[in-house]
Formats: C-alpha cells, sequence, structure tokens
DNA sequence: GCAAAACTTGTTAGCGCTAACATTAACGCC
DNA sequence: GGCGTTAATGTTAGCGCTAACAAGTTTTGC
C-alpha cells in the first residue's frame, strides 16, 4: 500500500465549490451522491432495509463500502434523541469480581446490539457522582450503577434519569425493603451473618473478621457489619482485623503473621475476598500452621483460586457474572417495555462452599 | 423525597407554545433562559471561563445548578467536530494482564480529560473489524489498539482514520521492522527466546511449552514460536502442549498431570501465562513432584499470583500497567502535537524474574 | 379499468451545540 | 473628544443524522 491516503474518500467541496468543514470521514451525503439516492434513503437502507428496493439496496452497499462510510453515532443520537449506549458505573475494573460482572453485561447487552459505556469510581462516592454527571451526557439508553449508596447530588441525577425514562439499575447491592431503582444483587449483611454461622456450624467459637481495607468499600463494610452482628448474637468471641492497601495476596500472608502473634488467636479467620483467604492459606501452610485444624479459613466471593488451592478454600459463593447478565437483562427489558419477570427471578443466592479449610463439625 | 419527579426541571414547552421534541434533560437553551442569558455565554461560561464577566458567571452557574444541566456530548462533538474520548480495543477484559493495561490507560488519560471508551474482541480479528468501525462511529481523539495483526478491513479503517489525524496505537506488541502506527509493546518472539535462555541457562536441555489454547492470540502464538526457534538453535529437546480452555489455574493442573504422563517428560515447561503456571504448581506440590528439581516451571507475565506462590514461580515480567500508561501518553502527546519522546522510552523490556520454580544452574 | 391501498423514495425541519463573525459597551490615548 | 482597541455578549449557520410527512409509483380488488 503505497498511498496510505487513499482510503480517504472524503469529498473536500461540495458541489458548489463551497468548502465542508467536515473531517475526512464520509458522511451519509458521500454515500447517497455515489449511489444516486438521497442521504435519507441510505440512512433507511441501513436502519431499516425491509423499507428499501433490493436493487437500491445493493447500489447503496456498493457506495456503502467503496466510501468505508461509519455512520456518525453523535449525529445519529442527536437526531433521534435515542442512544444504543448503557452505561455502567463500577468501583474498580482490575477486581475480577467486576470483570466476570462486565462479561455478563457485555454478553447481555449483545442480544440488542447495544455498547457499553464503561466508568469507574475507585470507590468513591465524589467520584461515583462525577462520572453519572459525565456519562448521563451521553444520553445512555439505561445506566447501571453499583451499591445502593450515592451521594445526595448523585441520586438526584439518577431519579433525574430515571424520570426521562431512563432504567436505573443499582447491582451488587439489595435494600432490606423495596426500594426505588431496580435492584439486581443482594444482601451483603446477610452474606457477613452467613459467613460467621459457617464458622459457628464448625464449631468455631473465637473468630476473626478480616476486612476490605478499602474505606469506600460500603458493601464489603455490611458483610463486616453482619458478620459482627450475628457473632454477638451467637454468643461467639469475635475480633476485627483489616487487611493493608497492597498486592490482595501478600495482604493476605501479612494478616495471617498478624493472627498468629495475636493475644487472644481466633480459631477461624473470615476474609473479605478469596484473594486474602489464598493469601492467608499460602502463609499457612508454609509456616507449617494445620487448616482446618489449628485455624479455620474461609473466603469470599468463590473466585477460580479459592477452588485451586490445596484442597480449596471454604468461600461463599455470589453470581459474579450472573449479576452483570441479570443487571443487562433487566436493562433491556425495561426498554422493550416487556415487564421483565422480578429482577431477582433466577440470580442465586449466595451460598456457601466448603471446602478443606475450615473444619467439619 | 416525596415527589421523585422533582429533580426534572424540563421546559416542555416553549415561549410560543411549541411542543418541544426535547427529553426531560435541561439544555443549554433552559440554562441560558434562567440566567438571562444566550446559550452561546452558558456554552462559554463552561468552556472559557475568563471570556465571561464575574457577575455573568455566577448567574450562569446559579442557572446549572437550578436546571441541573448536563452538556450533550453528542451535540457538543457534532457542531465542534471534536471528541475527548480515547477508544480502547482489547482481546478481553477478564484477564487481569490486560486489566492493568486499562487501568494506566485511564490514569495516562485523566491527565488531559478524556474519557475511555472500550471495546472487546474475544481474541477475533473479525469482531475487532467490527469494534473498530463501530468505535470510529463516536469520533474519538485517539485510536488505541492490541497488536499488530489486523484484517485488511481493519487495516484500511485504521488507516483511515489515521488519515483523518487520530493518533493509532498498537499497543501489546512491535514490529521487528519500523512500523506504519505508533507501538508501544515488546516483541513476542523475542520474549519466548528469553523464556528458553533462561531454561537453558537453569542447566535443562529437554523442555516443554505449553502453548494459551487460545486461537486468535497471536501474540502469544508468536512467544511460542520463539520460544521453539530458540530451543532448535539451541539444540534443546522440546515439546509442546497445549492448555485446555476452561478456568486457566484448573487448564495449568491438567497441564502438569498430561506431562508426568508424557514417555519422554520435560525436565521443564514454560508455560503462557502465570495462571497456566501457578495451577500446575499447586498440583506438583500436591503429587509431591519436587520443583524445581524433577520439573523446574516457569510462567509469563509476572502476574501477583507468581509472587505469590509459595517460593515463587520463576516468570518473565512484562510492563502490564506500563504500557497502557505509555500508550495514553503518546495519544495524548500527538493530541497535543507535542511530538512525544520515542513510543518506546522508558518502557522497560520484558525481563526475567527468577525464584523458586527454576533450577539454579 | 379504476380507485384505494401498499410500497418506495424524496423533502423539510430540527436535534443541542459550537465556530465564526457581528455587535455593542467600555477603555485608553494623544 | 474622536478613534482605534479590547472585552463582553449576541447572531447566524451548520455539524450529520433521522422523524414526519409528502409525493410518486406499483399493486390489488372487485
Amino acid at each position: 500500500m503505497t498511498n496510505p491516503e487513499k482510503s480517504s474518500i472524503s469529498l473536500q467541496t461540495t458541489g458548489d465549490g463551497k468548502r465542508r468543514k467536515t473531517h475526512g470521514r464520509a458522511t451519509l451525503t458521500d454515500v447517497a451522491h455515489h449511489a444516486g439516492v438521497t442521504p435519507m434513503t441510505v440512512s433507511r437502507t441501513l436502519r431499516e432495509p425491509h423499507r428499501v428496493t433490493a436493487e437500491t439496496a445493493q447500489r447503496v452497499h456498493a457506495a456503502l463500502k467503496f466510501t468505508g462510510y461509519a455512520p456518525n453515532k453523535s449525529a445519529g443520537m442527536l437526531a433521534s434523541g435515542r442512544s444504543r449506549i448503557v452505561a455502567a458505573i463500577i468501583p474498580n475494573i482490575a477486581n475480577s469480581i467486576f470483570a466476570e460482572t462486565i462479561q455478563g453485561l457485555t454478553d447481555a447487552l449483545e442480544a440488542d446490539d447495544y455498547e457499553l459505556l464503561l466508568a469507574v469510581t475507585g470507590y468513591s462516592m465524589a467520584r461515583e457522582e462525577d462520572q453519572i454527571r459525565a456519562v448521563l451526557g451521553w444520553a445512555p439508553a439505561a445506566l447501571i450503577v453499583t451499591g445502593r449508596h450515592h451521594s445526595p447530588a448523585a441520586l438526584t441525577l439518577l431519579r433525574g434519569a430515571r424520570a426521562d425514562g431512563v432504567p436505573v439499575i443499582e447491582m451488587w447491592d439489595q435494600s432490606a425493603k423495596s426500594s426505588e431503582f431496580i435492584q439486581v444483587g443482594f444482601s451483603h449483611s446477610r452474606a457477613g451473618k452467613s459467613m460467621l454461622h459457617h464458622l459457628v456450624a464448625c464449631g468455631y467459637t473465637n473468630v476473626a473478621y478480616i476486612g476490605s481495607g478499602v474505606v469506600g468499600d460500603l458493601r464489603a463494610g455490611e458483610r463486616q457489619a453482619g458478620f459482627l452482628a450475628a457473632a454477638r448474637k451467637a454468643g461467639c468471641a469475635v475480633q476485627v482485623l483489616a487487611a493493608q492497601a497492597q498486592e490482595p495476596m501478600a495482604a493476605g500472608r501479612a494478616i495471617l503473621r498478624n493472627i498468629l502473634d495475636l493475644a487472644n488467636p481466633p480459631q477461624a479467620a473470615a476474609f473479605s475476598n478469596d484473594y486474602f483467604a489464598a493469601g492467608a492459606y499460602l502463609e499457612a501452610l508454609e509456616r507449617g500452621v494445620s487448616v482446618p485444624e489449628h485455624l479455620g479459613l474461609m473466603g469470599f466471593g468463590d473466585l477460580a483460586i479459592a477452588g485451586q488451592m490445596p484442597g480449596g478454600i471454604s468461600t461463599l459463593a455470589v453470581p459474579r457474572f450472573g449479576i452483570g447478565f441479570r443487571a443487562g437483562e433487566c436493562a433491556l427489558a425495561e426498554l422493550r417495555h416487556t415487564p421483565a419477570a422480578s429482577s431477582l427471578a433466577d440470580l442465586p443466592e449466595p451460598h456457601l462452599i466448603q471446602r478443606k479449610t475450615t473444619r467439619l463439625s
């Protein structure tokens, strides 16, 4: 290919010699000229092919290919007032818990040919508010946020969006009472409670909870609170530690060392996520601490690593992929005005997977 | 909040009583009415604050807040012909290798207030082509793709974009000779060679390479080819296995079992990524296979897990975050017309990290 | 055979915003 | 005080596309 400019077909002057402001890309009008039809016919060929003669369609398609036309979506959105964007706002991408949710979301949206606009908050409510404002500028067809807690201004934005007919979905969380937005998730305080109950059922009476150490992670906080409340109710001794902000498995290792140094070491520890638990488990193995006899360990999330560690790590499994998929389905259902089956249907509740790191009672 | 509609300020009728087509959201015109100025003044207040009186700015800001105005970015983009979007096309998100790259990209773009539009190909060239076409519809300011191999049509699109002044960056790869686009990455065939050389330096003479098993992952293929070529040149016996498409650590475990069953088992195995290596290592530990004496293992990527496994897994470290950050910086530099320092400057070459799974020679 | 229905294509206007220019007001300078 | 100069705001036009309607063409039914 000797001439790299060759693909740029753009007409730089119109018939009357006036210069166009347009940048190189071909427009509908360019395509229409080539095909000898009006822009409207080209537009229809693309969006409502059945309303166009086969012969016309053929000419148009030839022109499309010749010009290398790519529709300007901004213009389309502006003209139609609709967009095929679904915006999702998540705390972070690197965390594989959300990566799988995004995968689920993508899969669900593909069915109706929506695009995903992703924004990341870093667990900051202020940043969430900014991101909501930012994505709203794209007039998304639906808006999916993480969690049920938002700043007052963010809440106003969400309500405004919903009032404009934009489905708003809160994922990864669930209110005790009915919520004003659609929710696709589970109760984290109940999840924390389940974790404690598992340890109690295993016969542990003195336990520790290791929090995420991420200040803005409200859901992690609720799991912890649920765990502690249940421990108090069960008369189980409990102490709390927080992971340091560092690579999660390394943090888990550090935590284990801390636990062993404790004045009154617990018989079992529940971790805010499986990476912490995996790190702690490896450290325990290396130090010859017998798990689960001397120390029980459990994680949260049922990430791949929990199943792959020797013997497997007991954990609370949550539908990471399913939450994303279901959230996408709910958005689509609202957009199609096919009232979704209840937003919680076929989303499995978190459930315990007992592996080798907790003692059988 | 008793009236959830209250945040929707939209004027549904104009002065002359004509119904507006607009959806609920406030427009510049709405804001301008409230502030008693023209839309242009509002626009200027937002984009060129210094060109507006303090008093006017104050009135406009009050009106902005009152109306809950959020700019329609499509309209702005259409009118200005510019966008503040950078599009990135990656093979997949769940894979943490790219997650960190995206993080780097996001960090770099934040400096100049660009938004990131992300598209995923699933390692399919056909899908890459579709995704390029799709993101081009948003008239991105820059386009970042993964790898240097594209379908002919995709290549035409990329060239067309570049001809329109859109910086095009290929990341995670590097051509032997100079390339037509900016490249931020490294040579995978050289990476494969480095891996083989490490095993040879450790004294292994009969080795195995475990490919990714992902058909479209051309870079993984090049690492494998580089490894094999180097093995042949070094006179090192080599056999190739491919991981099954399943959860990566589980695949690594399965591979280890296969290796042990081999007629002529290798002394060391190099894996296409650290998850495979970690799974294999755990399986080896459980089976009492002594690593690195009986079998050496090495991974690729220097993911967290490689450093956290007992003793640590030897691996080839690559600048996952740095590639994304540098790609973002290059894009910004082009957009600012501040010619970037060479696209490869301060991007470290892949380097070997020897840990406990390969024998010291 | 001819009007009504159905189909195909064209025309017009405008989505919300901004570039470019036009206008008005305020200022400085000799 | 007249006149250029700058600063602040307004006016006009149009980005590329699509909704809504209009006009022409073919088909259909009896």
